[in-house]
DNA sequence: ATTTGATGTGTACACTTGTTCACTAATGTG
DNA sequence: CACATTAGTGAACAAGTGTACACATCAAAT
């Protein structure tokens, strides 16, 4: 698994990958995949349950992190960008399997951006923000800020790690995107939609 | 290019195509790929040309049907859809391409983006909507509508094509999506961001 | 100390892959 | 018509591919 995404760090498409090719990059015969695997689709599968603790650490970081913060949305970008670059290769591999060839990944990764958006929507009913929002549009709401961060993860993971100031660029971008939306969450259905 | 097309139609991912592949689709020998290609690479990036043609039609359409429509945003969610039914295989390949594996193909689709969240700009302007709003906070917004509805093409894609229900279930959130935003382009920057 | 289960090894086979080269068929322009 | 360009062909090659099978190693449990 380490070795298939360090080729996916690398720049490869984790579709293109071959048995082969991931057992030599991780200095081991071919036919030791099989101890481990039933094909790539099943190594593709157990990155994404890797993935989801990745997601959870992070979570749980901002959820530290933030509570005693005034500026929720900023620090909480800071916090994705500084994990989506601590575990680049995946974040990369999460990238690319949400239009995977592998139905199975796609679906698994949808999944955990499922879990994550109603974990956001339990916090902010836990902190009493948007409170007059319906459950039904606070679900709506989280799920669009999921979906914009993870888009924003096309853009970072396309600009060189140490590329500081597009990275910046894009972390500001990314927090008006929220910044907005949340604008559109504070005036839903007061102003009828 | 039509072959390709249709391998990636057909549920395989672009990254993973090979030329002798692609040319047994199209019923061709393998030798006369190179009469048209140096490589994928370069089968994409032509990709890429054609799927600009197929969103500036689909651009065309929305801007004639929608002009004197109440229901600006529903009506261009349906022009969208009904688009993305039409020309799966593009969709599908624009989709696999934001995070693919070369680099150009990469960039020619996050500039085709580009371009149409500026013509959507244009047409705000003209209409006089969003009067209000700064350029660049018109930019913002146009960027985050179409990601929104880039990232809905993921769910779109992957249920199947004549599943009416859950297509139409994707039509009316993306919908609710794009009114949110609106409302918090609505009340941007007066209700200090 | 011996058995056991998990992991890794080496060899082998039948295919598939990208690319080359010289050759032929088709096409459209003077 | 003749000619030049473009598109397609067939054989060939070295290299890479997925997978099967019998065998080796080694830590842990008995």
């Amino acid at each position: 698994m380490g070795a298939a995404l360090a080729l996916v760090g690398k720049g490869r498409h984790f579709a293109s990958l071959g048995i082969r090719e991931v057992t030599r990059q991780a200095g081991v015969v071919p036919t030791s995949f099989y101890r481990h695997f039933r094909n790539m689709d099943d190594l593709g599968l157990q990155l994404v349950d890797e993935l989801g603790l990745v997601l959870r650490r992070m979570m749980r970081e901002a959820r530290a992190n933030v509570l005693q913060s005034d500026k929720l949305i900023e620090e909480s970008v800071g916090i994705f960008v500084a994990h989506a670059q601590a575990n680049r290769s995946f974040f990369l591999f999460m990238a690319q399997g949400l239009a995977g060839e592998s139905r199975a990944v796609q679906e698994g990764i949808r999944s955990e951006m499922r879990f994550f958006a109603s974990e956001l929507a339990n916090d902010l009913r836990r902190l009493r923000l948007m409170d007059h929002l319906s459950d039904a549009d606070l679900d709506l709401t989280c799920d669009l800020v999921v979906r914009t961060v993870a888009f924003s993860l096309t853009d970072l993971l396309s600009v060189s790690p140490d590329d500081d100031y597009q990275i910046g660029q894009i972390r500001k971008r990314t927090t008006r995107f929220l910044q907005m939306i949340f604008v559109g969450a504070g005036h839903w259905q007061s102003d009828g939609a």
